[in-house]
DNA sequence: TTGATACATAAAGAATTATCTATGGAGTGA
DNA sequence: TCACTCCATAGATAATTCTTTATGTATCAA
């Protein structure tokens, strides 16, 4: 008989890479989920993994295998939260992910109220940029996420809930703010942040289709590359809720140049092929209220 | 942690309408359904049944969990087939089901080559009428189903192969063929078959349609609706699958009244939110291609 | 070649689980 | 009311599984 436990070891084996680091991270030792790997592949009748020492690979049968393990496993949660969501009261847990800004401006917001009228539910929110969230929402690991666009290459469904303007910042002394132009912008070094964020993907986006192609800094976090900004290192290409503080209290301006601040919008993103918990649906419902009375100047 | 074990234990009882018919289906005793149902509950914390004694039935929560439990241990199915499908030769599983006529006329000419050539195969035919046949559809416990017209209700894919036309045939001497018409059909006696029979709702259906109303007599399957009619106890519409070798023999006679043989069609059907395995899709060709050659006059 | 790392294997013990028999209680039909 | 059926519970046993420690082996890097 195949059991979840098989899927579970099976399924954090592949995702750590190594069935040391699967061990410790499921708390169990080493040898434990050797032998429990081998009763799996016995009961599927075929080996799951290929290559002696460090370098092992997935059989085909193990993608196989991998991939109904994640589905089953996924099924069962939702199973739980089925059984669950039946009862009165909201319970249970939500998952949710969002992209560095939402998830540092935007989510606890929101979660405050959410969590006061729902104290039942245990919430996890995983904070990463886009393109982790790309693997997070493949996993079928989150229950919503809440991005600037949606990753393209899978089924999700996306919705727009709010203006997420991209402002064009810079320190209020800075050449940029006081002769912006796209020379300017060429000549002047641009703050962006690491490879797979969203933001610097609209950002290059942008200035390479106005043929600006400046020098680049990258910085690992929104936070970093707002200090940098402030202290007239560069400009960056912001959202407004990341930097609206900033704005107010005069530590950055907004260069108006044209095509800025970028249009942009926030989405909530779901697997469609996977039910909507009780808890999710409600904080679907409270994340649009929120956006209702929130929405930016723009 | 919800074994596959408890889910299977769920299925067989909801099937079954009972724990003690359950346990003897499972080769199991009484106590340890019980008990594994026990574990079932506390580990999704609700109650699967309600009602003490023999008036026993789902709780919503039963209703979910039993949902659930056909799809994940469906899933887990499907899984092991996948597994195996990679294997060059084909193996695991074929289960089939065919309603009575293409269970006896057609499937087992088919099988015959099939069997030749996968002797790896497991092979299992569910032999039964068009309304029993919709619930094992409904239970995914079919990879490919052999009907005349498709259930209504469900999601399925059908796909007609093979012309399946419905004589109006009585023995030779017959009223109704001596002098064929639409007031000898009412005044005769029709022979049907069982209640939920796919022959007998379409009978029902077309002289219904043109205001023949005659009385009826039940018999319970192909067979002994086609020896009563040989001897004379009145008239039938049935598949010409199963009464070619009658027909050839001169035993019964095919009545040329206006609209018959009424035309149909048989079909193979399978849910489409399955993966069809190797074994089935290989079967599926296979009935394809006996059709080909084995087109009926008409 | 040597050392380090990662995995497999063996052996043994602990814990959990599944199972049985026996029995009692509750509802059902005569 | 009485007998019967069905299910729950208790207690005991068997089986499986999971676990750990100790050790062997293959791969990779220096």
């Amino acid at each position: 008989m195949i059991t979840p436990r098989q899927l579970e070891i099976l399924v954090e084996v592949v995702r750590s890479g190594s069935v040391t680091a699967a061990a410790s991270h499921l708390y169990v030792s080493q040898p434990s989920v050797s032998a429990t790997l081998r009763a799996l592949e016995r009961e599927l009748g075929a080996p799951l993994f290929e290559g002696r020492g460090r370098s092992r690979r997935l059989t085909p049968a193990g993608e196989t295998a991998y991939g109904y393990a994640r589905e089953i496993l996924g099924l069962l949660d939702e199973a739980r939260q089925a059984v669950v969501d039946l009862g009165g009261e909201l319970a249970g847990r939500l998952r949710l992910l969002a992209v560095t800004t939402a998830g540092e401006h935007l989510i606890p917001e929101v979660l405050e109220g959410y969590h006061s009228s729902h104290p039942g539910v245990d919430i996890s929110l995983i904070v990463t940029n886009r393109s982790q969230a790309r693997a997070y929402l493949a996993e079928g690991t989150v229950d919503l996420a809440v991005m600037g666009r949606p990753p393209a290459g899978l089924e999700l469904h996306a919705e727009p809930f709010l203006d997420n303007p991209l402002h064009l910042v810079c320190a209020p002394d800075h050449p940029v703010a006081k002769a912006p132009s796209d020379a300017a912008l060429t000549t002047e070094t641009l703050l962006v942040r690491e490879e797979g964020s969203g933001s610097r993907a609209a950002v290059e986006e942008a200035l390479g289709a106005r043929g600006v192609e400046p020098r680049t800094m990258t910085l690992g976090s929104n936070t970093a590359v707002r200090a940098a900004v402030r202290s007239g290192l560069g400009y960056a290409v912001m959202p407004e809720l990341a930097v609206a503080s900033d704005l107010a209290a005069g530590l950055l301006v907004s260069v108006p140049l044209t095509g800025f601040p970028l249009r942009r919008q926030w989405h909530v993103v779901w697997r469609p092929d996977r039910r909507l918990s009780a808890p999710a649906a409600a904080f679907h419902s409270e994340l649009l209220a929120w956006a209702e009375q929130h929405r930016p100047s723009g």
